[in-house]
DNA sequence: TGCCAATGTAGCCACTGTCAACATCGCTGA
DNA sequence: TCAGCGATGTTGACAGTGGCTACATTGGCA
């Protein structure tokens, strides 16, 4: 177990790395996060991130699966603390979604793009996994008559297109000022009621 | 005006880079444009781009903007060559979004990542004038009635928001192979009507 | 026609990702 | 207890890249 510095291992680095990589992403964006930059932060030389990400994108699809572990425990935790009916449920969802975009810009935006890349098998698994109890959420809702049934999938492309071009808007800052529970209840109620009077 | 190869002046190179770019860009994606393989693609020396671009970001940028101006187009269009109702005007500007998306995601996803850069101001303002047809179809449907013009802005927002992402998802492969028309008609018909029973 | 600004070239530097060879450490089994 | 071995970190090298400066070439204009 390290006690001091300046020892020739870690301890932890891979851990570190990503903390620090993490932070730097935040900062710069992907594009300007460097191997050797993030091992200089780290104290540690320019070749040691390779024991632990053996390339660049590695490191990168690390911190995509560990965006999505954090955003699937704000997911759980929002629906766990929210009973009664679908619309609020709904909404305590989106909440969560935004909020982790808007506060996540950078990760959000890295998240996003890893869909077409090489190894995205194991990270849209990562997602669907982030977003299971928003599915299933829809699919009681369906069971139950709350939302229309005639053709669930289509609700369900409609709801997270929805919540994800919401997600996209107050990450990159095109929602002004708005608090994210205004912006959200406004766009859910759109697509609750329609925006057709009735 | 040049009629052979091999002369020192390129007779029009700004436009011959752009165009070697943007089907690079669709190739191997924002990451994989590199500025002396576009050089070297277009014949010219690793230095000549810099005249007409002085840094990658200003061949980035330019990029997006040649973008918006193709998307512009498309939706205008659409629009154009369609009469009647809100919604089927709606779905017709939606189907030429969502339809660009897919056709163009590597560009697409530049066009967005744009948003956060340096010069955006200049790339925002061609973003409102790519869809100022759509705002302007929004108003009317507001003022005649055709949607709640309860809170026009969130209305607004709900819109967008939506094919933003459903574009979004169509772009990535994510949409299966369901024909654009279709997905977008769903999704439309979703947010017109509500997703609750009436 | 001679000159000049625009355009393209060539070479340099710092930085990056990736690799291979080497150093150091901690754990394990005899 | 301790030799040795696998895991982890270091160092140095290489090619590719973006950006810069000095220079070459050209076409058009006074």
């Amino acid at each position: 177990m390290p006690t001091g510095r300046n020892q020739y291992h870690h301890g932890n680095l891979r851990a570190a790395i990503l903390a620090e990589a993490q932070t730097m992403l935040s900062e710069t964006g992907a594009d300007g996060l460097s191997l050797r930059e993030v091992a200089r932060r780290t104290g540690v030389s320019h070749g040691a991130p390779r024991r632990h990400f053996p390339d660049r994108q590695a490191l990168l699809s690390a911190l995509v699966e560990q965006g999505y572990e954090q955003l699937g425990a704000r997911i759980e935790s929002a629906l766990a603390g929210t009973g009664g009916d679908f619309t609020g449920r709904l909404t305590a969802f989106a909440c969560a979604y935004v909020d982790f975009a808007r506060h996540n810009d950078e990760l959000m935006t890295l998240m996003l793009s890893s869909k077409t890349w090489p190894d995205a098998g194991h990270l849209i698994a990562a997602n669907d996994r982030a977003f299971a109890p928003a599915v299933e959420l829809l699919r009681q809702a369906a069971g139950s008559g709350d939302i229309t049934p005639a053709d669930t999938d289509t609700v369900h492309m409609a709801v997270l297109a929805l919540l994800h071009g919401l997600a996209f808007v107050a990450g990159h800052g095109l929602a002004g000022t708005k608090p994210t529970s205004d912006l959200v209840a406004g766009a859910v109620g759109a697509l609750v009621e329609g925006i057709r009077p009735r």
